[in-house]
DNA sequence: GCCGTTTTCGGCCCGACTGTTTTCAGTCG
């Protein structure tokens, strides 16, 4: 029912994109734009709605917007939309991923230079043929480019939450065929990357052929790339490839070691069997002298055979793991079950989209025993951030709601904005309002890397601030981080006792794991936060941040979010002391 | 197209930044 709303809240996200290029009315694209939204990350019955014609009742849906709803949901196009397609090729609504352009530009470009695609406008931007459009000059052109070239780093990747969404499924569907005694994810989507480039599927069967022929008739394919005795590549309605290889089941633990890579990591593993004599390829492990295979029942098998103990897959970038798999000094990695709640979450009070309540009620479901909220600071007025009166008001509701004993302990806390200066959001008195205060530059991401380092050392001197939120600002796929002298600012947050997020938005996944190890060896502790803007967003801590984490190289006791409600206030405490002798006789 | 202690029309967030202009349009968050 969830797959409903998300898809008919993409097909009104893409009649939104199109209704702009034609130059409709903004706030009816906005209208578009904001029930999108809405739909795709609510968890909402449509069907059961639209039969009692209730859909009106979902805020942001009137009567028009639940016709088309109501269209779709019947017929499963909407006329509309269909009509609009014809109007603007796929390419043109591409061109809108470029950043630094907008619906206006790119229809001026299709109209008047019949530019149809990214690859057409990089040509016009080298044939120098934007100079002729009025409003564009020589820099505008040459920002085209530089998003062109963003645009195309990211192409044919996949975010990791899209490629778990579309790979579970498909797991299932094949682990359920009965000549299938095992299937498992492989590749870069078991050792839970940032981005995929395809789904790896490994399957063990005595029936090759037939697993074959049934993963080409999976519902989601779109088309069969290719498909052979062992090994089929399909593509997926949503565009993402699917590559499924199949081999006997006495091969799967090599089979599955190989293809979860990365090639780093078995290179640097297959070196290592070389040098004992051995020999590790996809289908075993043998004595390079005698070719005499070596029996191994799991990948912990093979890593015990080559005197290592078990690696887990997020740990298989060659950064160390083969070492410290060596000297037994692996990590004990965190897992979700380990986590007792989040302090980055927004309700409608800013712009999240669940009640403050609807919220607590959903922690409470995952078994949290706190939850933080952290709606954001008047600074941010595009995210229709609290000015002190509504900061006043809403902790009278949270101490209403903590009256009544909910289960859990909500925590007032605020994400504040760095402002350009390095000031913190809110008057000090405001400021010491909150329990607990995370910090986050949501603007001027373009200062230099020594500006934008003192802006945030400036900031994190806060004594109320105990979080750096998502530290570097990017946005997978879209957004570069900001510069940032990472050393300075780990070690600062180190001295001062403030904890460095892990944001387990999959748009984010900020701290980028190449980073985190780095940061806790300096003496960092992390909160693993879900920045959630709805209900369903607080699972985004089991569901990604931990693997974040997990690549991180980090255990439980390295995460303050581990420790029951009296650890992470005794934290916050620690912290104020660090920060009041640090500077004695500031508040 | 939505919404209503401003309720059936008229507003819907708005300021900063950039590149282009010479007072502004487009993009972004």
């Amino acid at each position: 029912m969830s797959e409903d709303c998300r898809m008919a809240g993409a097909r009104l996200g893409e009649m939104a994109e199109l209704m702009e290029l034609k130059g409709e009315n903004p706030f009816k694209v906005r209208a578009y734009q904001n029930a999108a939204r809405l739909l795709e990350s609510a968890d909402l019955d449509l069907k059961a709605l639209a039969l009692e014609d209730r859909l009106t009742e979902i805020k942001g849906v009137g009567q028009g917007l639940a016709d088309k709803i109501k269209e779709f949901l019947t017929t499963g196009n909407i006329a509309d939309h269909e009509a609009l397609k014809l109007e603007f090729p796929a390419g043109v609504v591409e061109m809108l991923k470029v950043p630094g352009l907008g619906a206006k530009k790119v229809k001026l470009l299709h109209d008047a230079l019949a530019i149809n695609n990214v690859g057409e406008l990089e040509y016009a931007c080298t044939e120098n043929r934007l100079l002729t459009l009025k409003g564009f000059g020589e820099k505008s052109q040459k920002k085209i480019l530089d998003g062109i070239a963003l645009f195309r780093r990211h192409a044919g990747r996949s975010l990791l939450s899209h490629a778990l969404e579309a790979a579970l499924p498909l797991l299932e569907a094949i682990r359920r065929n009965k000549v299938v005694y095992q299937a498992e994810l492989a590749g870069s989507l078991r050792r839970r990357r940032e981005t995929v480039g395809d789904i790896d599927i490994l399957v063990s069967t005595d029936e090759a052929p037939r697993v074959m022929e049934f993963v080409t008739r999976l519902a989601d394919v779109e088309s069969v790339i290719g498909s052979g005795e062992t090994k089929t590549s399909i593509r997926l309605k949503s565009g993402m490839q699917v590559d499924v290889r199949a081999v006997k089941p006495i091969e799967f633990p090599f089979a599955l070691h190989y293809f979860t890579g990365s090639k780093e990591h078995n290179v640097a593993i297959r070196s290592r069997a070389q040098a004992q004599g051995l020999k590790l390829n996809e289908y075993g492990l043998t004595r390079s002298a005698d070719g005499t295979p070596l029996r191994c029942l799991s990948e912990a098998d093979i890593f015990k055979v080559l005197g290592l103990d078990d690696i887990p897959p997020e740990l298989r970038e060659d950064t160390g793991e083969i070492e410290a798999a060596l000297n037994h000094s692996l990590p004990k990695l965190v897992s979700a079950d380990a986590i007792r709640g989040s302090i980055h979450n927004h309700t409608d009070w800013s712009d999240g989209i669940a009640t403050l309540e609807e919220m607590v009620a959903a922690a409470k479901r995952i078994g949290w025993s706190y939850l933080g909220i952290s709606d954001h600071s008047q600074a941010a007025g595009y995210a229709n951030g609290l000015k002190p009166d509504r900061v006043v008001a809403q902790h009278a509701l949270i101490d209403q709601v903590n009256a009544m004993r909910p289960g859990l302990r909500v925590l007032k806390g605020s994400e504040v904005d760095i402002l350009a200066s390095g000031e913190v959001d809110f008057d000090a008195e405001t400021r010491g309002q909150f329990d607990y205060l995370v910090e986050s530059v949501h603007s001027r991401f373009n200062l230099s890397v020594e500006e934008m380092t003192a802006r945030v050392l400036k900031a994190i001197e806060d004594p109320q601030v105990m979080v750096l939120g998502h530290p570097s600002g990017r946005l997978l796929q879209a957004r570069d981080p900001y510069p940032l002298d990472y050393e300075r600012v780990f070690a600062a947050c180190a001295r001062e006792g403030v904890a460095i997020e892990l944001n387990a938005n999959p748009h984010r996944l900020d701290l980028d794991w190449r980073h985190i190890r780095h940061a806790r060896d300096l003496g960092v502790k992390f909160f693993i936060n879900a920045d959630a803007h709805s209900a369903p967003g607080l699972d985004d801590v089991a569901l990604y941040g931990i693997g974040l984490a997990r690549k991180g190289w980090l255990e439980a006791t390295d995460i303050v979010n581990t420790r029951d409600l009296q650890g992470v206030l005794a934290f916050f405490s620690e912290r104020r002391s660090r920060a009041a002798k640090l500077r004695p006789g500031r508040a």
